[in-house]
DNA sequence: TTGTAAGCGTTATCAA
DNA sequence: TTGATAACGCTTACAA
């Protein structure tokens, strides 16, 4: 007990035994062990988080930062990557509840009816991510993918582009692309322009992608005039097969893409975009968790963190 | 004791066991708590990594490769992020130890003196990845560093460039860098050609960085006919700066980089680059500490993955 | 300030 | 096939 105390709270103990006992941990390589700790104090530094993917830039912007706040606070961070199928987050939830995790970052809002039974089942405190949802389940961090599709789109609208064509990952099974096109459809409507269906286009993730849909919506009969690529790398495989074609842009089309990948600012031209708070997802997310594991919030939180426009000469 | 057995070795216990166990189970949403199994076994299935920054995608593609395998393995994985500081790694190895991860991958291959000890006190089976170092802790898991240096740097000569420019991030506290450069001296000798300090140069990472070598190159009273881009995405900054500059490639200057991203194949011209085993690092890596684990294996083992040179219209 | 006793929820071992 | 007992290495609660 004498050695405990002097281990967690070296206050506790007289300067002598501290001494002795940091002399006898030198001397034995003693390393304690966390997993009887936690199994008698019924409490663990460790937070689980789940994603769909850890190869995506977008993500691991946002693990960087849950990565950064955790270690500040000396918890320890166990990831599970669930190829976007929800059986497998449900599997990796289950998994994170038997190792007693203290907190859960999940990193969108759909989930199994196992896995929500499960944690609310646990009391263990949850932060989701992908979009501000109506019903979480706990506490959420994000910004409005609405909003931000919204204000993109009325930005070209404002520019003076008519035929604004759009581009986004497939919605079916996809909150945020749902969200997004809701936002364009607002916005399009708030400009007084037409809607036109044929504007609209859902593809696979990926450059190649990005290129198809800008041929496709500009070799249209009606052409789109500029073009919001609201997804992974799309714009920068539209803006990369411009530069083959010998395409203007902005001039025979404009281009705008969703998320602030370094690479947008240094393309020829370089493309207007918004500047998501990726990082600072991370970094809330951890904080608001930390701040209700260790008693100092209680009851629903939901962040709503800013998004803003980053204008350059692709528009 | 017979719950216990229902639940891990179902097959050990009476099928009439069995179903009153699932049932009970279910009716009370109970969760194993594996804290207290591996208090009890002396075994976890938690393996810990420790990368120098997660939001990089030559780092994250291994981190993939790694969860894959372990997933499917039925173990977990906890992840540090050290911000390429040894004193971090320290901290972050000792806190795997303290939680009896049941093996450890180490990005590199420098370590703190305190660390090392720890490690081999522990007795933790450990995987190295940075290269492939003659002195491994324990076993590496990489592709040669300098092999593929010089596999590209005799390729450009080959293509009849004679005054081949060499760019990488600093190399002192960089073994990364060093067996590459090492690498580019090699070729350049075995090519004949002769070595010009003034060719080679160190860059911190980054895109503005790979540019403004470009030009320091190019701009040389004796300037580069090609330039090899041995890390980050220097080459990527340098290609949209010729860009940018209207400089032919590879009429001007040839270009090269040591790492596959994606983007390098979609530039104009796409970019000669190495192939290398990103993905399968973390997949091999977690192989075989699974097979240590889990006694398949004893012994030092050191695999050395095959990189390969794709070559494109930059050279 | 230091020490004693009990208990956390499993698994290992041995017995029935 | 099932069960009883001890032990894993800590923390909690209480006593000295």
């Amino acid at each position: 007990m004498t050695v405990s105390r002097a281990l967690t709270d070296p206050a506790k103990v007289s300067p002598d035994v501290r001494a002795r006992v940091a002399e006898a941990v030198r001397k034995v390589g003693y390393v304690a062990n966390k997993l009887a700790g936690s199994l008698s104090s019924s409490r663990t530094k460790v937070i689980g988080l789940v994603v769909p993917s850890i190869d995506n830039s977008l993500f691991s912007a946002t693990i960087q930062g849950i990565s950064d706040v955790l270690r500040r606070h000396d918890h320890q961070l166990m990831i599970a990557s669930s190829g976007y199928s929800l059986e497998a987050e449900e599997a990796a939830i289950r998994a994170f509840l038997e190792q007693r995790v203290a907190g859960l970052i999940l990193h969108d809002t759909t989930h199994t009816p196992d896995a929500i039974r499960m944690i609310q089942h646990s009391g263990v405190p949850v932060v989701e991510n992908g979009t501000l949802t109506p019903e979480p389940l706990d506490m959420v961090v994000s910004y409005s993918n609405e909003d931000a599709a919204q204000a993109m789109t009325l930005h070209l609208a404002r520019l003076g582009y008519r035929r604004i064509g759009f581009v986004s990952l497939p919605a079916a099974d996809n909150a945020r692309s749902r969200d997004r096109q809701r936002g364009y459809r607002a916005a399009v409507e708030q400009a007084g322009l037409p809607f036109d269906a044929g504007l609209v286009l859902e593809m696979p993730p990926g450059l190649a992608s990005g290129a198809e849909a800008l041929v496709r919506l500009v070799g249209h009969d009606a052409p789109a005039d500029a073009i919001f690529f609201a997804g992974d790398v799309l714009a920068m495989g539209a803006s990369l097969e411009c530069a083959r074609r010998g395409w203007a842009v902005p001039q025979k089309v404009a281009l705008a893409a969703f998320d602030n990948f370094d690479l947008l600012g240094h393309l020829v031209p370089p493309v207007t975009t918004l500047r998501l708070p990726r990082l600072e997802i991370g970094r809330r997310s951890a904080e608001v968790l930390l701040d209700r594991i260790e008693g100092r919030s209680a009851g629903v939180v939901a962040v709503d963190l800013r998004f803003e426009i980053i204008h350059r000469a692709s528009t």
